[in-house]
RNA sequence: GGGGCUGUAGCUCAGCAGGAUAGAGCAACGGUUUCCUAAACCGUAGGUCGUGGGUUCGACUCCCGCCAGUCCCGCCA
């Protein structure tokens, strides 16, 4: 059996800005990919992009109503103005009855492959494309893009193959799967619709359209041996429902798992929805840039304190991966399961469960490192001392490492990492505070030195799991 | 009405497969710098773990009821 796990992560909407709620999406499912690496399984990073369905024929028909049928100026549209051109298109559809019935013509235009529709629809999926890469290339995600289009050829064998196994009930003219144990607001059992009253398609026939296509062998499926959705808990409804059908629909094979991971909202300190003051979703660009400006202001107002001068790349870079840590670490720290209250001065403290805190034990070590005149792989670096209670702790803490990423292999709570480092970090600090190193007599330093050493190493590997860079000084 | 999730110190949260006096951080108060980055460390104070039952030698943890908050529930994703 195939060792590749699938994870499906980030999955914005085209003509969309990405918000903090993708971040959540973004930064779980990329370090759950990295603990699955670690681990020796075959990742499958798939962003399950919304770059198919209903909206985008209003999309393309403001687009040709603006732009006259040769579309050619579109591509000099910025995506702030494509997030315009999605509210005006809304309002238009939502409005106007001509421009509605426009619309849904051309959904039908754009699934059968008319070839101006789909041309329109390149042109503001590349639009949005370039405004996602720019984030994931900053935030350094890789992930693979497969958005919902990929799987339209596959809708319509989904329907035909529940049919065959007489799943599929008609009901209000829409076609539906009922599901056991859930029922709507009247009581009655609640249906999955697999294919609207006017015969289109949603998001559950793509979804069940992936799944067989992951579980599927090749050439037309991954072969997918676990398939992990990381997707906010307001899905999880949907998700029950479209696994159920699967497993009924035996689309599932023998020994393959499914896994909604879900997590809860992102709001700011009064515990609502995160906005902007005048109430608008806070763009995701803004906050990450926000972020590294003000990691920026703290390291300038260290260096001139301290009196210490550091070049602009210097202070540039150590910006940026700390104020990116913090975004990164505050949200990952969490128990994904419960809401969490974003705060910048939180995420940036320099002291408490933080991405500065850990960044900056990395760094103590690595001033040890580069003031000691040992070779690090001579043989003398064998020896482990630890009669000393601080050694003794932090011997105990480093040899935890495995047991925790088991644990996570197996619940996908990346913030078990989170919970280690800082406790390791902890351990750490005390070590350094009540033992000397370097004027230690050689034995003793030696060892002193060797425990640092694999501190160091355990701190890198664990931030590089969870996507955070580290730093030589800050 | 049905279902999901949450409810642990003033605030923000850990507590994974049940095990000893329930742990951090922030905020408050007090202390530590001839020494490797004090962005650190140490100490004090602070909790009937929402509530009522049950299972168990043992429950924050598992099961059931209730209360509160929040999200989802037919053609958006």
């Amino acid at each position: 059996m195939s060792n590749k796990v699938i994870v499906d992560f980030s999955s914005p909407n085209i003509a969309k800005e990405m918000h903090v709620g993708h971040l959540r999406s973004t930064i779980i499912g990329d370090s759950i990919s990295r603990i699955f690496e670690l681990r020796g399984y075959e990742v499958l990073r798939l962003n399950h992009v919304g770059d198919w369905g209903t909206q985008f024929g209003m999309l393309i028909t403001q687009l040709k109503d603006l732009y006259s049928n040769d579309l050619e100026e579109i591509g000099n549209i910025k995506i702030s103005d494509l997030v315009e051109f999605y509210k005006e298109s809304k309002k238009r559809f939502d409005n106007e009855s001509e421009f509605q019935k426009r619309s849904r013509e051309e959904v039908v235009k754009l699934q059968s492959g008319d070839i101006k529709s789909i041309k329109a629809w390149k042109l503001l999926c590349d639009q949005s494309r370039k405004e996602f890469d720019e984030i994931y290339k900053n935030l350094k995600i890789k992930i693979e893009e497969r958005g919902e289009s990929f799987y339209n050829p596959f809708l319509k064998s989904v329907i035909d193959d529940l049919n065959l196994k007489k799943i599929l009930v008609e009901d209000q003219g829409a076609k539906c799967v009922f599901l056991d144990g859930m029922n709507n607001k009247e009581g009655k059992p609640l249906p999955l619709i697999i294919q609207k009253k006017d015969g289109g398609f949603n998001y559950a026939t793509t979804d069940l359209a992936a799944i067989r296509y992951r579980f599927n062998k090749p050439p037309n499926g991954d072969d997918a041996s676990r398939i992990i959705y990381v997707t906010d808990h307001g899905q999880a409804n949907h998700f029950a429902g479209v696994f159920q059908v699967a497993k009924k629909a035996k689309w599932i094979p023998e020994n393959r798992q499914i896994d909604h991971v879900p997590f809860g909202l992102v709001q700011g300190i009064d515990g609502k929805k995160l906005k902007t003051r005048e109430g608008e979703t806070i763009r995701l660009k803004d906050l990450l840039n926000e972020a590294v400006r003000r990691a920026k202001e703290d390291l300038l107002k260290r260096l001139k304190d301290e009196d210490r001068y550091e070049t602009k790349e210097f202070i540039a870079n150590t910006s940026r991966i700390i104020g990116l840590g913090a975004v990164k670490y505050a949200d990952l720290s969490q128990n994904r399961i419960t809401n969490y209250q974003f705060s910048f001065d939180k995420m940036l403290s320099l002291n408490g469960n933080t991405a500065p805190y850990l960044l900056y034990t990395l760094v103590r070590i690595l001033g040890i490192k580069r003031k000691n005149d040992f070779v690090y792989d001579s043989k003398d670096f064998q020896y482990v001392n630890y009669e000393h209670k601080s050694e003794w702790k932090l011997i105990r803490k480093l040899l935890k490492f495995d047991e925790v990423i088991i644990s996570i292999e197996k619940d996908l709570m990346p913030n078990r990492l989170c919970n280690y480092l800082f406790e390791l970090c902890q351990t750490f600090n005390r070590f350094y505070d009540q033992v000397p190193i370097l004027k230690e007599e050689k034995n003793i330093k030696i060892s002193r030195l060797n425990l640092c050493d694999l501190t160091a190493k355990t701190l890198k590997l664990s931030l590089e799991l969870l996507g955070i860079e580290t730093l030589e000084r800050m």
